[in-house]
DNA sequence: CATAAACGGGGACCTGGTCCCCGGTTATTT
DNA sequence: AAATAACCGGGGACCAGGTCCCCGTTTATG
């Protein structure tokens, strides 16, 4: 055996993936990601493995349990959505468009998804996924800060507020998998961006919304 | 037997329901309506039972099929939020205001439970739901126009806008039954119909959206 | 007070999701 | 290019959970 594969991994006994399987994990991660968004994180295996294309026991050999999957995809959608944001944040020089811009760039990656995500188990407290949550409070409270100084943004709404409107926004109707509901879902978020734009048009309840509030309400239930 | 009760219906055999038997009827088509605001219209009827406070006999036995309650929920939700439109179409002088009534009623009443009524099987033709909804319609289209007309809501919005965004702020999100969230979804609406005020701050793309349109593209799929 | 309608809970049936086994297929190695 | 081992895919057994009915008891009516 000479050793011209373990070059950077631990010695032997990893001799790396093969290339398919690694094509059919990330088939599978984005198959998930699209049915968690319809129909919650519930969905069955069998299904999200017809979706993928693949048979299910490829699923359950990549994911025994079905926290790693939530986990993956979670993980994967976080990614995506801060680098709109810094994307945003980098190539926008207005500051409400960079907001603008992210809101709806968020909503093409479908950050509905995220909340059905946070219902049944899941770990909440994975580093991974405290490091990366870290890195999108980041990016987002930036673009919002940012606007804010500006005073292109109403001081009396938080990042909270814009997530929790965005992501409620972009959920698609359970029953139809209509593609020209995006059409609807742009046209809602712009309005929600002009009502978010200063100067404010009218007394909010409440509190601005942080994004501690979020994590402390949804798990109050 | 003398026909003491039989004066308004079919001669005999229709001696009237007894009292607890309405009273119970109506208080499973409440729980009915609050399950499926929570967890959509597949949740089990021993648990809509349970919270009824009834048992689980009495839930077959009024609504053999599901079908039955799902019409019997929408029905009533479709009064009440009708009922609302009306009061705030009546009640309120200024037309904005009247629709910023009509918006947060709408949401106390969990229009967002309409949406998830769309998936299963669910008589969409029932000539009672047809009329209800005509009822419907008018009083927010009513609305609508005449806030339109005074200058005051933008023009480029139209019925179906206000309400599918009204149906997904005020959904809930799966996991929580939290309370303190009824509070966030009021600060959204606000903000939303904010944008929708006159003058528009922005240029929305595609159509203003008719009910005729969202009939339309929720049954493509 | 008599009576019949309505109630409620417990358990059998059955649908539908999970998970494993094993024969066939395909990327890697010399 | 052939050998080999990892990987794939479908079919079926197991099992949890929802549906639905049966029957002893309660309660409104006259």
């Amino acid at each position: 055996m000479t050793s011209t594969v373990a070059d950077s991994a631990s010695a032997r006994r990893v001799p790396r993936p093969r290339a398919d399987a690694l094509r059919n994990r990330e088939r599978i991660v984005t198959a998930a990601r699209e049915m968690f968004v319809e129909f919650g994180s519930q969905v069955p295996y069998d299904e999200i493995a017809r979706r993928a294309g693949v048979g299910n026991a490829t699923l359950y050999r990549n994911f025994p349990e079905r926290t790693d999957l939530v986990h993956e995809v979670v993980l994967s959608l976080m990614a995506r959505v801060t680098e709109v944001a810094e994307r945003a944040a980098e190539e926008e020089s207005d500051t409400f468009a960079a907001l603008r811009r992210f809101t709806l760039g968020a909503a093409d990656e479908r950050v509905g998804a995220l909340c059905p995500m946070l219902d049944g188990a899941f770990d909440k407290d994975h580093p991974d996924l405290i490091a990366e949550r870290a890195r999108l409070e980041e990016a987002v409270q930036g673009l919002v800060e940012r606007a804010q100084r500006a005073g292109r943004l109403r001081t009396d709404v938080g990042v909270g507020d814009l997530m929790v409107a965005l992501s409620q926004l972009t959920r698609p109707l359970p029953g139809s998998g209509c593609a020209a509901f995006d059409q609807f879902v742009r046209r809602h978020l712009l309005l929600f961006l002009d009502g978010l734009e200063a100067p404010a048009r009218s007394e909010l309840p409440g509190k601005a919304a942080t994004l501690e509030d979020l994590r402390r309400d949804s798990c109050s239930s």
